[in-house]
DNA sequence: ATCATAGTTCGACACACGTCGAACTTCCGG
DNA sequence: CCGGAAGTTCGACGTGTGTCGAACTATGAT
């Protein structure tokens, strides 16, 4: 089985979290995942390949914003709420807020 | 005369301005002019060569998170706080309260 | 008209990034 | 044990990015 590591709460780090919402296609995952506990990868609706999701997926993780688990051979994402907010306060629904409307 | 063309307020993305934040130069350069009304090129105290400089100043710009006049040979950045504030309420101000602590 | 200054632009370099299809790995049902 | 499915990784491609020195442009002082 494969372990899926994800960088700790102390590493997220400011420029890499807006480096990785600085993505259309990243942010859009981001939303969609910010209406759902966890989505499956089949579920998320983005236009790209599975490839491009999976790219864009680990650069979601190794920001720090999303974690995944594997249930079978379905992998889970959800969001890091809580270790975002912690770390940045008011970042993430700000910037969530605003990609509704734009 | 050189011109210095900005973007209106209407073209501001929120893609646009995550990715010009998301540079640790770029993002000390916002964190400089936050402090200030406005700085003159020569003021912006950044580790980078001044063709580098002018560069993240012309990304800031193209972003719509700064304006630049001239005053002679002397240019002049300030950040388009109103404009930034009216188009994406809070953004700028989280962005910079969590950058002061990264 | 010349010179110094501030800042920009050009062009080059090395690396990063987003894209994808093919191949791969892991899991589970039959 | 085999085959299908989910998702990852590899490698390639074209473009983007951050870096800088050299050359350039505009301004103002002389």
């Amino acid at each position: 089985m494969r372990a899926i590591s994800h960088p700790i709460r102390e590493q997220l780090s400011l420029v890499g979290v807006l480096h990785a919402l600085s993505d259309p296609v990243r942010l859009e995952i981001v939303r969609s995942l910010a209406d759902e506990a966890e989505l499956s990868c089949g579920k998320l609706a983005v236009a790209v390949s599975k490839s491009t999701l999976s790219h864009h997926l680990k650069v979601l993780r190794d920001a720090g914003l999303t974690q995944t688990r594997a249930v079978g051979v379905h992998r889970f994402v959800s969001l890091r709420a809580g270790d975002i907010e912690a770390r940045f306060p008011g970042l993430l629904d700000c910037v969530l807020e605003h990609s509704a409307s734009t």
